[in-house]
DNA sequence: ACCTGAACACCGTTCAAGT
DNA sequence: ACCTGAACACCGTTCAAGT
């Protein structure tokens, strides 16, 4: 009775009507597990005995992994607090995309995950619906919205995304060490641009930082970032 | 004798001095399965089957499965070919972004992998170098030199990224079908502005399509997405 | 240094069996 | 329908041993 523990499990229905495991209460406890000690430690066992049950018994209720982690990014984006319907769109877009990230950083181990898998809306298509109405208040139509969008979604999370991509290892210093030596010397005539700039860019800029966005947020970044997204999308309209 | 082949495996150092495996030769043969048979197939005894050698020796040269994603991540990179400095930094940044995308869907399958991992620089800095130089050259400087590279990157990879996010299984249509019905019959009081331009949208926008970038390219909206990066930094400058 | 051969601890998934 | 208990095929990694 490895698995099993104090609910006095044994083998058939539980007693009572009302069944002990459901969908909800097992997307829950991985979503806690993968916040707590990343995606790596999410196992079919690990959640079996943070549950009080046999590793079936969470496949029965959450299907096959791959639905597992589908089921826990949805609940990350339920997260998501959508602003209200405006007139403005230039300022829609810009408190939508801080609330993206707003809710991505709270769950930063699970953003690589998102970043991996096509994600499907959730259930109904109120964050797309959102979305959509606020880029058609802004006067975009047809194959024009359908581009505007793609602009917001693709560069809101690409970007968030990149911010919050899983650091190598916790415990390998090794390549951190090396990295942020190499830019202390990188070579004035072979990088002349970066060798000038190195002090603001150094664990400030991507492909040049050893540290995640969990552990040093890019904020002063992503400010500019949506800057730039509100004023293209203006431009181009 | 299951992992040895024809190369008449026998234990201890080839006879020869030249080893028989190279750390090149270990990481170019992971890319190919991976290109072949995505992520899910990369294992080390299908990598020694494939190299004719025990999965140990696999792991001798191209250090932990971690360090090996890395490696095959870095060897899509490098299959970048950057534009060479120029004046007109827009029109850089423009076929920039397209080489990268160019180079994204050449393996399709090492897109998620790169998106969930922290990208390091490829040995030398040259990528950032190129990206800053053509910055720095439209009159970026300082922290705007910072932001906007951040913006450069995060946007382009990450836009790229999403649009080759992996299909969630080959095998199961279910969810696709789901999708595709769900989107014919979307309420036209709870979602007015999807329902109003369903035909331009479905399979064609984020969260609204039922297969991979991969399959189904975003062309268009790539290529509004770019004028909308460089617009916006235009404007930003 | 380079690789074999075998082992270790673990994983996702399946499935008959119980209630 | 819900869950047990055990099994199956597989995985990444380690390691003594050979040359």
């Amino acid at each position: 009775v490895a698995g099993g523990q104090g609910r006095g499990a044994r083998p058939g229905r539980p007693a009572a009507g009302e069944p002990a495991l459901t969908r909800d209460l097992v997307v829950r406890t991985a979503l806690d597990v993968v916040d707590r000690d990343g995606v790596r430690a999410l196992t079919t066992r690990r959640l079996a005995t943070e549950l009080g049950c046999y590793p079936a018994a969470v496949q029965h209720h959450a299907g096959t992994k791959d639905e597992l982690l589908t089921a826990v990014s949805d609940e990350v984006l339920d997260g998501l607090r959508l602003p209200g319907p405006t007139s403005d769109w230039k300022n829609w877009v810009r408190t939508f995309a801080r609330e993206v990230r707003r809710a991505l950083h709270a769950h930063p181990n699970v953003a690589p995950v998102m970043a991996a898998q096509v994600s499907v809306a959730t259930g109904d298509f109120g964050l797309s619906e959102a979305i959509l109405a606020a880029l058609a208040a802004g006067g975009f139509e047809g194959e024009r919205l359908v581009d505007a969008y793609n602009a917001v979604v693709g560069f809101v999370f690409g970007w968030v995304f990149a911010e919050l991509a899983a650091e190598p290892d916790p415990s390998d210093t090794d390549w951190s060490d090396h990295l942020r030596h190499a830019l202390t010397h990188v070579s004035t005539e072979r990088a002349p641009t970066l060798a000038g700039n190195v002090d603001v860019l150094s664990n400030k800029a991507f492909m040049l930082r050893w540290q995640s966005g969990r552990s040093r947020p890019l904020d002063r970044s992503f400010d500019f970032a949506v800057d730039v997204l509100v004023g293209g999308l203006e431009a181009a309209r």
